[in-house]
RNA sequence: CGGGAUGUGGCUCAGUUUGGUAGAGCGCUGCGUUCGGGACGCAGAGGUCGUGAGUUCGAAUCUCGCCAUCCCGACCA
């Protein structure tokens, strides 16, 4: 009985099941740096192939990448009102750029002669450096629109974190866009959501999706408005998958960002600011896997096939090992990536159980007896579901097994969101609803549309807006109703849920 | 920053009450036997018991300080 393998259920103890999982699947891994994350191969592998996707959807909606340093002046962040108030409390502050040995003892101290005139901040997001920089490239409508992405890394001081959910430091991507006018902005912002975000979530990460508009009171500090993608976990709980801001010109004015429009006068651009983060492994662990481990949508699994090839004897073991590899090789002209294991101290049911703690969606098993007999067992892991398959379509079986996985894992995942989305329509059944520990899925109920409201409802129940839906979810959600609080008049029905 | 808990081989923990010079399981290394759902035997390696001071003939164990981590709250992509 080898401990390495098993986790906590989901029943169990769901946040437990969740890190246990993250750890033992090797995704990540504590750091020596408190609040810090190791992201480790196998996890690291998985959010390349999310960049990879992203950035391919970044540049068929004609953005282009950049890079912008690490470091902000202060001033920078002090230009913005409510952008300061948002992010000044969380921010990691340089204020040395030299040690030197301790006069009065061991060890390293920060030189007293060597303190930076203005202290520079590890960015929490890059909004001011790069409006600062913008403000100097953005002369004419002829510049405009600026369309440019950057990936990077990100510290924000969180009190309590949790690997690829919150960590202090995490991996994203920022887009930041200029424009002519408010309208062109507004359409930036919706063209990321719809075409990338949301796409992304649903085609790459098998994962259903609401998108809307944030209330004032959750929106991006320095925002004219912030849309939202926002997924369901199996905790019932809602995770903030991504955000889009349209940043008016907020920043413009902030750094004095003018260009001279066709008609020759002066105007401010309008910005819109974008970005996801590793939080996405976060929900995609969250969403879809299962008390054995990780179960990850063949698109984004870094091995998408285990072939576990059997026999101890020197001579069966060339027949298998030598069969695998060639299985490998015909899976991998196809595009499918392929791990053979050939370790030969592990037992195949060890290595059952190893591949499916970390998330490969099929699995073939390799023995004499298969080859004589002319066919493979093939597993997949999203049912556990095992078919026997001839030889001859072993390769075509695994194709398909590429997409009806993926797509079964969205079905399944959209299902169970559906039934896990509810309407309310009093006090009573609203407090009901999130008087359990855990999540209570999305509630979708009335609200008189002012921040004190929603402030009181959140205080009572812990229950927050989690966005107001682009689309209504049923045609009769945008009808008018009374606030489920106050009984004042509500134009539409928003979604409530208990956030990540 | 409040409230609670915990620090002992890589990991999970026992030993602390009643002080006597460090243990188990898993993992790791080697050899042999095994291989179709978490294999087994034998032999090994590995620990200044978080840290500093104190009490004592003697401290993982008792006392005080410090540090770190985890859980619960306030803050958050």
């Amino acid at each position: 009985m080898s401990s390495n393998l098993g986790i906590t259920s989901r029943e169990t103890n769901y946040s437990e099941w969740y890190n246990e999982l993250v750890l033992k699947a090797d995704l990540a891994d504590h750091s020596a740096v408190r609040g810090c994350m190791v992201i480790k191969p196998h996890g690291y592998a998985l959010w390349e192939l999310m960049q990879r996707a992203l950035d391919d959807m970044f540049k068929a909606t004609g953005h282009v990448n950049a890079y912008f340093p690490l470091f902000i002046p202060r001033s920078f962040m002090e230009k913005e009102a409510e952008h300061v108030e948002g992010f000044a409390k969380e921010c990691a502050v340089v204020t040395h750029h030299r040690l030197k040995a301790n006069p009065n003892g061991p060890g390293l101290i920060p030189d007293p002669d060597a303190k930076l005139e203005e202290e520079l901040i590890v960015r929490p997001t890059s909004e001011t450096v790069i409006w600062n920089t913008y403000s100097k490239w953005i002369q004419s409508y002829r510049d405009l629109p600026l369309l440019i992405n950057q990936w990077a890394n990100v510290v924000r001081w969180e009190m309590r974190t949790r690997l690829f959910l919150r960590t202090s430091e995490f991996l994203w991507q920022e887009g930041h866009t200029a424009h002519e006018t408010y309208e062109e902005a507004e359409e930036e912002a919706l063209t990321i959501l719809n075409e990338c975000y949301a796409r992304f979530c649903e085609e790459w990460m098998a994962t259903p999706v609401l998108k809307g508009i944030k209330s004032k009171n959750e929106q991006f500090p320095g925002a004219d408005h912030t849309y939202c993608i926002e997924a369901l976990t199996q905790d019932l709980r809602v995770i903030q998958a991504g955000t889009s801001h349209h940043l008016g010109q907020n920043f413009a004015k902030a750094f004095d960002t003018k260009f001279v429009d066709r008609d020759n006068t002066l105007k401010y651009v309008y910005a819109t600011s974008w970005g996801v983060s590793t939080r996405l492994v976060g929900t995609l662990i969250m969403v879809h896997s299962d008390d054995k481990g990780f179960v990850c949508p063949p698109k984004l699994a870094p091995f998408q096939v285990v072939i576990v090839p059997m026999g101890r004897d020197e001579e069966t073991r060339a027949k298998t090992v030598g069969a695998s590899e060639e299985f490998a090789a015909q899976l991998k002209a196809k595009g499918i990536r392929v791990k053979v294991d050939k370790r030969e101290k592990e037992s195949p049911g060890f290595k059952y159980n190893y591949w499916e703690l970390r998330g490969v969606p099929v699995r073939i098993e390799l023995g004499p007896r298969d080859l004589d007999s002319g066919a493979l067992p093939i597993s997949r892991r999203d049912t556990g579901e095992k078919t026997t398959v001839a030889l001859a379509e072993v390769v075509a079986h695994c194709e398909m097994l590429m997409t009806d996985i993926q797509s079964a894992l969205l079905a399944r995942a959209t299902a169970f969101r559906d039934a896990n989305t509810k309407r309310v329509d009093t006090w009573a059944e609203f407090e009901a609803a999130f008087s359990g520990e855990g999540g209570a899925g999305f509630v979708v109920a009335h609200w008189d549309g002012t921040p004190e409201t929603e402030e009181l409802i959140a205080e009572k129940t812990k229950a927050t807006i989690r966005c107001i839906p682009l689309e209504p979810l049923l045609p009769s959600d945008n009808e008018p109703g009374v606030c489920i609080l106050t009984g004042k008049p509500s134009a539409r029905r928003v979604v409530f849920g208990k956030a990540y």
